[in-house]
DNA sequence: ACCTGAACACCGTTCAAGT
DNA sequence: ACCTGAACACCGTTCAAGT
């Protein structure tokens, strides 16, 4: 039988099903779960074969979080201020990191490649926007950019922990929290203390208070 | 011969020697040099006595970190200001992690564990000393925590990136503005004009432009 | 040009056996 | 209690051979 024009063997190869293929392995099993015979196995092909469309593993892992990221990116809903819409693309990338904690870590391990450079964009036309002086926009786009980076790795470690000692994330935090409040009252006093609010606290209402602290920072009214 | 009382035979494995091996290793090989046979022959030992010790790789890894963070912490001399002491903190853990990159990325796999617990604690009580509202405590040192750490990981992929290519900082820098001047000027307006500025940035000064930053959000005259 | 899958190199971890 | 070092399991990457 003639295939149709333009119709793609379902079956074949490319770099594209490889990455769609690695984000799905990566969310349902994690980091570790991504292996290149796993990977194999669900694209019905020999593990050799990645390599012709992919470098290697840390590019796959930089690809995989660059679709994510781009997609959420172009999700984020611009508000009508400046101020706003630096919001609506923080908190974006928050909810991304939450659902795929993979990309926090695989956004630390970037460098300056696309992923980054990405986000690095939309908040630098923002920042621009806003009307921050030519000489503040470097700093102030860096300063919230290192948030969020710092953010997200800190939520991948925690999932990863939660997820290897079978902990759900307020199981998690209980668990912390009861550590930090038998620490040594002389020496840790401040920990200690925030231990008792800890478990109670809403991740992402902070994420955004200290976005907005640094917008506060550049003069922003929140 | 007898051993004098309280001498310690000086090639019996401890924990505190594994660990002061495995910095001078990563120091010297980064993170890819640090295994268990490298450790094992530097220490003279059998690679399965080190898990008499240490509980697992990453186990080692963060008291390792810990181990530096710690050091840092202490010798960072306290302004007669909080704001004052917050930054010279900060400038300390940014030169360590200059320093030693490993530790970012130490950082960012060590949850909520004893590295990140210390440096939460120092912050913690500066913060509480420049007198911040009770509510606002957790955000504010939080914001600082992640900034840092956001920092450091960025800093721990670009020496990782750097050193795999054989390039040094600068080097790299040229390379990252080159990419990045050669991108497209309508999706990439701010990360091209932002291009010229990078070969001649200073990391630390910004790094410190961004902790004002967040000093300035929550009212600190900087 | 693209795929196959066995083989290689390497590494974290375990463990039976020693002292 | 602490150490030895061989063995195991696993994984990223390569490559000769196929189509």
């Amino acid at each position: 039988m003639k295939k149709a024009v333009g119709t793609r063997r379902q079956d074949s190869l490319s770099r594209d099903r490889i990455i769609d293929a690695a984000i799905r392995i990566l969310d349902s099993d994690g980091e570790t779960g991504l292996t290149f015979q796993a990977l194999a196995k669900t694209l019905a092909t020999g593990a050799g074969a990645i390599y012709w469309h992919v470098e290697n593993k840390n590019d796959l892992l930089t690809a995989a979080c660059d679709a994510v990221v781009a997609r959420t990116l172009d999700a984020a809903e611009g508000g009508a201020m400046p101020g706003a819409t630096i919001r609506a693309l923080a908190v974006g990338l928050f909810d991304a990191m939450d659902e795929h904690p993979w990309i926090g870590s695989a956004l630390a391990r970037a460098g300056g490649k696309m992923p980054i450079l990405r986000i690095l964009e939309r908040l630098g036309q923002q920042v621009r926007a806003l009307g921050v002086p030519q000489e503040a926009e470097w700093t102030t786009v860096s300063a919230i950019l290192s948030y969020i980076l710092g953010v997200g790795g800190q939520n991948a470690a925690n999932a990863q922990f939660a997820g290897q000692h079978g902990l759900d994330r307020s199981k998690f935090l209980e668990e912390v929290a009861d550590e930090w409040s038998r620490l040594d009252p002389d020496e840790f006093p401040f920990a200690r203390s925030i231990a008792l609010y800890l478990p109670q606290h809403d991740d992402r209402a902070d994420f955004v208070a200290g976005i907005d602290l640094i917008l506060r920072g550049i003069g922003m009214p929140s």
